[in-house]
DNA sequence: AAGCCGGGCAACCGCCATATC
DNA sequence: GGATATGGCGGTTGCCCGGCT
């Protein structure tokens, strides 16, 4: 191929489409948790999902990832994406980087689906929409400076404050827009760089108090976000007890199983320990490990793959579970779409409580 | 109760930027 | 320097669901 264009990231014929099922976040989830998403394209293959790699990697980052957050968004959220938004315009990945979890696609929507049209009944300029009654300071006049080196936006409520102190160290706590003078680009080029996003953060979802989020209580990644994840968290060990945390911390049932297994159990122990837990995914013993829970949760799942003999010969390679074969597409059809999950859980959870189903009952 | 309609959102598409050979 | 591979981004689509008639 040569000249303008490109091929398909995929052959369209032979990749699975539409909504993801439980069974496939799981695959995505356990292949990326042990190897990293170094190679999108070749990801779907040896994790043996039917998915193009640009599929995995939306749901991954939209979805999955361990920092995501999920549920509404607070008025101080919105607020802030209406100030970015008529600073970036549509910038979406810009503006989602000031939001520690939420991702482009998501404000996306928001935007197009609620702020603009309320922009649009106001019938008012956005910048003389911000009548917040939190202590959302904006620039003077309600109009981001250009050219000028003062602070655009702080954004610090009293709830985020109060919430700032029970973060991690490591975690944002306040919206801190700053024109960075070095940028010439952009007349108004807002930081990208997480080092400049120290203390960002927004009034959120992750906050207990917050109870507008239905499907956040128990299922969602607590306090792991931060700017510029995507690219430094698979060399954070926080990254990787995240996950852990996320899909099965509401689901005592689960927690009395993976109790009962050994092998999981210290691998847990390693998970949940510190940075050099990550390398130790990639070691022998960590694969190993893994390999025992993962080959134990697919048993309970129903989606054991039998090795070919290139597998078995790759078995120093390649997981046991990240068959070079794709993994038949009935082995999904076992589990239940998410349409037909409970509408009160998690997406996830309502995977995790299928699988617990299924164990018990095998019990 | 059934059909219609619109909103919300997950996912896809195609282009661009960058890295690598 | 050109070709190719890959990741990333923004626009758009299409399905699902709830509200309305």
């Amino acid at each position: 191929m040569g000249g303008k264009g490109r091929s398909p990231c995929c052959d369209k014929e032979k990749v699975k489409r539409g909504p993801w099922s439980p069974a496939e976040d799981l695959r995505l989830i356990t292949f990326i948790q042990k190897n990293g998403h170094d190679n999108w394209r070749a990801l779907p293959k040896r994790a043996g999902l039917l998915r193009c790699g640009k599929s995995c990697r939306l749901r991954w980052i939209n979805y999955l990832r361990p920092d995501v957050k999920r549920g509404n968004f607070t008025i101080e959220e919105e607020e802030s994406i209406i100030r970015l938004h008529e600073a970036l315009g549509n910038k979406w990945s810009k503006i989602a980087a000031h939001f520690p979890g939420r991702t482009d696609n998501e404000i996306k929507n928001v935007w197009n689906t609620h702020l603009k049209k309320r922009l649009k009944r106001q019938n008012l300029p956005s910048s003389s929409s911000s009548s917040s009654s939190t202590t959302t300071t904006l620039l003077s006049g309600g109009k981001p400076s250009v050219g000028g080196g003062e602070e655009l936006i702080e954004h610090q409520s009293a709830e985020e404050t109060s919430m700032a102190t029970n973060n991690k160290p490591h975690e944002p706590c306040s919206l801190t827009i700053q024109e960075n003078p070095n940028h010439h680009d952009s007349p108004m080029e807002l930081t990208n760089d997480p080092k400049e996003l120290t203390g960002l953060t927004t009034s959120s979802s992750n906050d207990s108090s917050n109870e507008s989020n239905g499907s956040s209580s128990s299922s969602q990644v607590v306090g792991m976000s931060r700017p510029g994840a995507e690219e430094q968290q698979m060399d954070d060990s926080n990254y990787f007890s995240g996950i852990f945390d996320f899909p099965f911390e509401s689901d005592s049932y689960f927690w009395d199983m993976f109790n009962d297994f050994e092998p999981l159990q210290s691998n847990l122990v390693q998970v949940l320990h510190g940075a050099d837990e990550a390398n130790c995914q990639r070691s022998g013993l960590g694969q190993v490990e893994n390999g025992k829970w993962l080959s134990y949760l697919e048993s309970e799942l129903g989606l054991e793959v039998t090795p070919t003999e290139s597998e078995k010969n790759n078995q120093e390679i390649l997981p046991k579970y990240a068959t070079e074969q794709p993994i038949f597409p009935e082995a999904f059809d076992k589990l239940p779409n998410p349409t037909e999950a409970d509408e009160s859980m998690d997406y996830f959870n309502s995977n995790v409580a299928f699988a617990t189903q299924q164990i018990l009952h095998s019990n």
